[in-house]
Formats: C-alpha cells, sequence, structure tokens
DNA sequence: ATATATAATTTGGCTAACCAAATTTTATTA
DNA sequence: TAATAAAATTTGGTTAGCCAAATTATATAT
C-alpha cells in the first residue's frame, strides 16, 4: 500500500489540465512526458492506472483526456493551490513570486473542509496573486466576467468573448481580422493619439481603431 | 530518487522523541516499532540508515537514542506541527480536538521560512491548543514555568518539579507520599468545602492539604 | 546452570513510481 | 509507395519503505 498516492495523482491531474487548457494540441503521451519531466514508460504507466480509475480517458487516436471526473479533481488541486497562494501573500506576506513553490506543497494536503475554511478565512477571495480565478468547492471555475477589449492591459493576452455589435459590416471586417469568439489577443501597446491598439494575433501585428476595439469583449487569458 | 524522504524520516524521529520523553524504559527497536505499528524488520532497517546521517545512535545495549542532531530535527517537527495546530484552531475555528490529523499531515511542509512566518502571523503563541508547548526556531523548548499543584486542573497530569517549603516535616511528609521532582500527579478533584485535593499518584488516590498541595510545584505532563 | 521467553537480526519478497533501451506502431515525407 | 521520423509500447531493472517467517542472540526465571 503506497503512502502518497493522491500527491502522485494530484500532480498528474494538474498538469493534465493544464496542457488540456492551451488546446493548441492533442495531449499525447510524449507531450506529458515531457511536461512534467518524466520518462514516457513511466507516464504510460500511470495514466493507465488512472483511466482505470476513471479518471482519464485514453482516445482511440491515444489521446489522453481528463474525464469531467478527472477534470473536477485537477480543479480542486488548483483550487487548493490558488487558495494557498493567497494565504500566503496576504497573511503570511511573501511576495506573489515567491509562492507557487510552496503552494506545490500544500496543494496536496488532504482536506476538503480545510479548504473551505481557508477560503473563508481568506474572504472567499476570486482570484490567486497572479490573477488566476479560483475554483468553488465543486470544482467549478467561474468564468470572469468579460471586459471591454479598451481595457486590456499591455503584455496581457486575451481570448474574446462576444462583441458589442451585430452590423454586418462590423462582424464581416471581424471575420477579414480573423477574429472571432476563442481568439487569442495579445494586446502590445494603446495609442495615446487616436486611443487605437496595436495589438498581437497569431503571430502577426495589427491595429484596431477604438471603435472596433471598443466592441469587443474579452477575458484575461493565463496559459 | 525518492520523492519524500523527509516525511518518513521526520515520523520515525518524532516517534523516537515521544518514546524518549516517557523515560520509562530505554527505547528498543520493538517499542518503537509497537509505537509506530510496523515491523520491526522495517524499523531496524531505518534506524541503521538513520544511524548512518547521525540522527541516531544505537548504543551497545541496543537501545536506540536520539542524536542531539536528531533531537532537534525532531523539536522542529514538533514546532511545525504545534504552530499549525494553533493556525487551524485560532484562524480556521477548529476545535483543539479535531486538529491533530491535520497537522500531522501539515507538520511535514519543508520551509523554515514559511514556520517562522507563522509563527510570527500567530504572534508567538506560547503553547499549542492542548497547552504543549513549541520549540522556538532553534529546536529548543524552553520549559513552561512551574505553577502551583493548587490552579492543577481536574483530570490533567502533573510533574512535581519543586517545593515552596524546606521544613523536615513537610518533606517527611512528601516522602511517605513517595512525592519527589518528577512524580506524576493526576489531578482528579478539588473539593470545596476545604481546599483539599484528589490525587492519583501511582494508580493509589491520596487527599493532599490546601497547605500541601499549595507548596507543590508542577508543570502540565503531556504524554 | 538450564529452560524459556523476549529481542535482534537475517532472509526473501512485495509494491509503487521511476528509468533506459529495445521494439513495434503509426505518421510523414520524399 | 517506400523511406524515414515520431510516437507508443514492452521489457527488464532500480529504489524506498514495507512485511512475514526464520534464525540467532540475549535475558529472565526456575
Ligand atoms: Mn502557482
Ligand atoms: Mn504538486
Ligand atoms: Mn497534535
Ligand atoms: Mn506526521
Amino acid at each position: 500500500m503506497s503512502h502518497f498516492p493522491n500527491h502522485f495523482e494530484e500532480n498528474y491531474l494538474k498538469a493534465l489540465y493544464k496542457l488540456q487548457r492551451k488546446e493548441i494540441k492533442k495531449v499525447n503521451n510524449i507531450a506529458l512526458a515531457k511536461y512534467m519531466e518524466l520518462n514516457p514508460a513511466t507516464v504510460l504507466e500511470m495514466v493507465r492506472k488512472m483511466a482505470d480509475r476513471g479518471l482519464v480517458e485514453i482516445l482511440p487516436d491515444k489521446t489522453i483526456q481528463l474525464t469531467s471526473q478527472g477534470e473536477k479533481k485537477a480543479l480542486l488541486v488548483i483550487r487548493k493551490h490558488r487558495l494557498w497562494e493567497v494565504f500566503l501573500v496576504e497573511k503570511l506576506d511573501y511576495s506573489w513570486s515567491e509562492v507557487h513553490d510552496l503552494a506545490e506543497q500544500l496543494e496536496h494536503i488532504q482536506s476538503e473542509d480545510l479548504t473551505n475554511r481557508l477560503e473563508a478565512f481568506l474572504e472567499f477571495p476570486a482570484a490567486d496573486p497572479h490573477g488566476d480565478p479560483i475554483p468553488d468547492k465543486n470544482g467549478k471555475l467561474r468564468t470572469a466576467a468579460a471586459i471591454n477589449l479598451l481595457e486590456g492591459k499591455t503584455g496581457k493576452t486575451y481570448m474574446v468573448k462576444s462583441f458589442g455589435e451585430t452590423a454586418d459590416s462590423f462582424l464581416d471586417y471581424l471575420a477579414k481580422l480573423s477574429i472571432r469568439p476563442g481568439t487569442l489577443l495579445r494586446v502590445l501597446e494603446w495609442n495615446a493619439y487616436d486611443n487605437s491598439g496595436s495589438i498581437e494575433i497569431n503571430n502577426a501585428i495589427i491595429q484596431l481603431s477604438e471603435k472596433v476595439a471598443g466592441n469587443i469583449f474579452v477575458q484575461l487569458h493565463t496559459t
């Protein structure tokens, strides 16, 4: 009987969740192994165990996918991680750049009740010190309210959520720029003269007028 | 490379420290194994490793003894354990009877700095919720001030430390009752009528007058 | 001093999480 | 399509912490 089954499992779950969220590519065994800095044989073995436990599904094309149960568990680990980070910064005066490794230890403490009390003690923070949202006790990540792209901060990446205008001419223009819900936009600069923005999209740089940017609603995107 | 070397080692250290403190008997392999609910072969193996690491000494008569280094480490684990217990009770509103098992997990978090910040955050508590003193950052256990036996609480066990009277008649009387420094006394009841106490000593029950009890100084004894 | 109980130690084995080095698929690309 | 690259899988092996069952050594009691 192993002593720390959860510790390992939780790290695999988190890794899988992180990789999956990038949705750039399907997550395969090699990618997971690389990300976790482990040997592919090791990872394959563990992934199979987790499949038996119903946490993961191995699709016909060998893609590794979290089941809804697995995803929930992953989010509950992330919840713990982020709550502890808040604790470290808010209560123990750590700076936000120091807390990740400590949270990596604390996230494995096993007690739902403790986690919930910690959350209450911290007065239900919405996000961790890095701005990442904290899943609720059911593992639900309530999506942050979308903001106007004009409010986007220089250097940050945002995901397009919706638009504030339905005119065909507007939508056609967006289509021409390949902007649609889900598109990632990085704010490079706001130009003071006309409030237009320099935006990076798919490695290209485009200019958006104030009027256009003001009708694009986005959310902060964290890698 | 094992992932949790400290976790195991710390539990052995703590067990050894606890057993050693009873000082009833020398700690041998069997006793340690029984206390930890492990097989003697397992314990012997580990104890030898810890001897190599300089944490433990195996005396010629096979007694297992913490080295000063080992004792310090044990006390630092106990420090973490008790600080986390204070945190759980003071900040997360747990009752003192619920916190031990959680602290058993939290005591293994590795970060001296975190421990020290936690201590500061809790405003340097002298004792944990069960009244046990908290070692300082050097693993030094400052002995709690002795209290008058009259202040002893019903049900608690105290160790005799010193006396407030040197008259021969007093000391002779104590001798007759087998009370000397180191003796354990359990307060069963304080009798309101004459402030005398019913005290358990070596499985016998004796009565101590207010005058006698008032000249016995004790300290809380924790098993 | 001998029998007997207790403690210490050895031996052989288990499991979980890991790795390196094949080998076998499965994709890509020419 | 044949050659090649990449991914998946298998095989054999390691280590730490654990156990059961022998064996050997040391006490204890008669
Ligand atoms: Mn983090
Ligand atoms: Mn972790
Ligand atoms: Mn405790
Ligand atoms: Mn412990």
